[in-house]
RNA sequence: GGAGAGAUGCCUGAGUGGCCGAAAGGAACAGUUUGCUAAACUGUCGUACUGGCAACGGUACCGAGGGUUCGAAUCCCUCUCUCUCCGCCA
């Protein structure tokens, strides 16, 4: 959520980085100020007249202790006018204030002076290629197949169970996924990241903290009975444990990890390009998240994205980074790098992460400061990345490093799969 | 699931209708002093909105939301959460 007060003083700006974003609704940000400065003048009348009733109150309460009843039952007569206006203005400004928020929610944070113009994906822009693209020999599998063909993922099984989306990891399939989530937490540790095990439930303010709310509810399983969502990444309970909290600004940057199952409802997605593991309804992602000086946020970004990348190196993956133009870039990011590999025998790159920076957009919600020695607190930046994803890192693995006689397993695994291939 | 207790500032904790934005102690910060790794003394010490160039004001907030009252941390209602005991249980 936007500031309203730097919507206010910096409209010419907002108007401006709202277009890269291509954001329909330019309209309202000045409605925005409209209501900014309705309610403020709301207020200001609201105030002086409990000052009034206040000041009226404690009168009376003087007279009393002086017994003087008579002159407090006449003052009384007088203070009672103020209920009527108090409630009045009490009501209005609670209206105004509503909206606003609701106006306030509507509008997506801006994008970095660095990001991209463009509205699809076609016009993200390439930072760079890692890697070479292996040549395949003639019979190359996609995963789905070679899934089947070495009985390391049952996606049959997991219809049965629970339905499409929710494949089951057999075997060395399982131990691969175990192998993967214990190198990259292995990984962050060594980078600095504490590891953390929240829940992956969460209830409403988490969800509203990080964005994930009110406007994206059907992207999230939702538990009626005790009105808690299943997460959709581990962003939401690992940002969500500074919310309401003031951090010391020598504490900053903190550096935090998770291992978490990921659920998301997807709905809408079906077709050959969601085949196998390419999207699924549950998958398992390693997270890390950063609370950061609003100074070194973007430095901190692009480590948070050379880290990532290093990963992908050591799992001798081909992989690109693209600088995600405005009008691909989540809502409530600020600039985003996305990681795909290349899946060889799919012929295609997948989004196996993405790196943000959410500047103050959701510690505005989280209520998320720092505060240095001197000073009040000030709002802090959020950035978080997947590092990594591991469905689509399975599917190229797969693809990438089959052979005629099984699927090579890297080197840097192989001490956590306890086997160098899969036959 | 049943019964009970509770929620106050960074922490402990007092406060049961006006003198309470809130005692006291601790912590923290600044200073003084003695000197030695600590103590004593003094001072400062909540947040948000808002008016003002500023000095300095106004308003709201004692878990959340309503209500009673001229006036609520304090009384009433609803909700949330925490703790204790019982039950169930990985």
């Amino acid at each position: 959520m936007l500031q309203v007060n730097y919507i206010r003083e910096n409209r010419e700006q907002v108007l401006e980085r709202l277009a890269v974003k291509n954001f329909k609704q330019p309209e309202l940000v000045d409605q925005i100020i409209q209501l900014d400065e309705d309610r403020r003048q709301t207020q200001n009348l609201l105030d002086s007249v409990l000052a009034e009733a206040n000041s009226t109150a404690k009168q009376i309460g003087d007279l009393m202790r002086q017994g003087k009843k008579d002159e407090a039952e006449a003052v009384k007569a007088k203070s009672s006018s103020f209920k009527d206006q108090t409630k009045t203005l009490g009501d209005k400004l609670t209206a105004i204030e509503t909206l606003l928020q609701v106006e306030l929610i509507l509008l997506p944070n801006l994008p970095h002076q660095t990001v991209p113009k463009g509205s699809t994906p076609e016009e993200n822009e390439v930072v760079l290629e890692h890697g070479i693209m292996p040549k395949l020999f003639a019979n190359a599998l996609p995963h789905w197949e070679l899934a089947a063909k070495y009985d390391i993922i049952d996606f049959e099984l997991g219809n049965k169970i629970a339905g499409a989306g929710f494949p089951v990891y057999k075997g060395k399939g399982a131990k691969l996924q175990r192998a993967l989530i214990n190198f990259f937490l292995d990984e962050a540790e060594k980078a600095g990241y504490r590891e953390m095990q929240p829940p992956i439930v969460v209830n409403e303010a988490s969800g509203f903290g990080t964005g994930q709310l009110p406007d994206k509810e059907g992207q999230m399983y939702h538990i009626g009975m005790d009105n808690l969502y299943l997460i959709p990444t581990a962003e939401v309970p690992l940002t969500n444990l500074y919310r309401d909290v003031v951090v010391k600004e020598e504490e900053l940057p903190i550096k935090n990890c998770g291992y978490t199952p990921c659920f998301r409802r997807e709905a809408g997605s079906y077709g050959a390009h969601v085949r196998g593991l390419n999207r699924l309804h549950q998958f398992d992602k390693v997270e890390i998240v950063q609370i950061a000086h609003p100074e070194k946020s973007y430095k901190i970004l692009e480590e948070m994205s050379t880290y990532v990348q290093s990963l992908l190196q050591a799992l001798e993956l081909p992989y690109r980074v693209l600088s995600l133009c405005g009008g691909d870039m989540s809502f409530t990011s600020a600039k985003t790098y996305d990681m795909e590999v290349w899946c060889a025998a799919q012929a295609r790159w997948l989004e196996v992460s993405s790196v943000s920076n959410f500047e103050t957009y959701q510690s505005n919600r989280l209520k998320l400061r720092y505060k240095g020695k001197e000073g009040k607190a000030q709002l802090a930046h959020t950035l978080n990345g997947s590092a990594l994803a591991l469905p689509r890192i399975v599917a190229s693995l797969l693809e990438n490093n089959q052979t005629e006689k099984g699927i090579r397993i890297p080197k840097v695994l192989v001490p956590y799969t306890k086997f160098e291939c899969i036959e």
